[in-house]
DNA sequence: CTTTAATGTAATATATATATTCCATCTGAA
DNA sequence: TTCAGATGGAATATATATATTACATTAAAG
């Protein structure tokens, strides 16, 4: 459950309740789902999505080299 | 919540039984995640990425002209 | 005409995501 | 030092995702 939330909030100068009452939800789920704690729904992740302007790949793929690439040219 | 579930399910030949079974849920609900009637958790999104070799943005980001491109490169 | 696989759908039960409220800690500004 | 913003965390309540079981329909195969 990792993802680059956290990171993008930053990037774009918003602070947890900010991003939080922008996307909809509470700062402390917006907390949890930072902190990887947490399986938000997918309609939560398009949320965030929208207010950050990233993609689902963007937020919460996490490349590692355990997962292969899943071909993204096929 | 519309998703590209079912056309990448019919791509690799699997039925709704199969891919359940294979992603560990149960029939019906993929059947109505097909179906864009439901808002499945992001864990359950990664499971289907993962039998279907596809990324999130493949299977559930939908490009709608509503829908901005969020700059991938950016 | 049966039988079976594939899918849709509904009722109920359970697990869990999310909200709500509250408290603690830290940091920076007055 | 005091105060306010930012964050982490816990307890409880509510909403909803998901499983379970069951029944119906359609199409293909015998």
């Amino acid at each position: 459950m990792d993802n680059n939330v956290k990171s993008y909030r930053l990037q774009a100068n918003l602070s947890q309740k900010q991003l939080a009452t922008a996307t909809g939800i509470t700062r402390q789920t917006l907390s949890l789902i930072e902190k990887g704690e947490y399986n938000p729904s997918l309609k939560l992740c398009f949320s965030l999505c929208h207010i950050l302007n990233k993609t689902l790949d963007q937020l919460f793929w996490m490349n590692t080299e355990g997962r292969d690439n899943h071909e993204k040219n096929s």
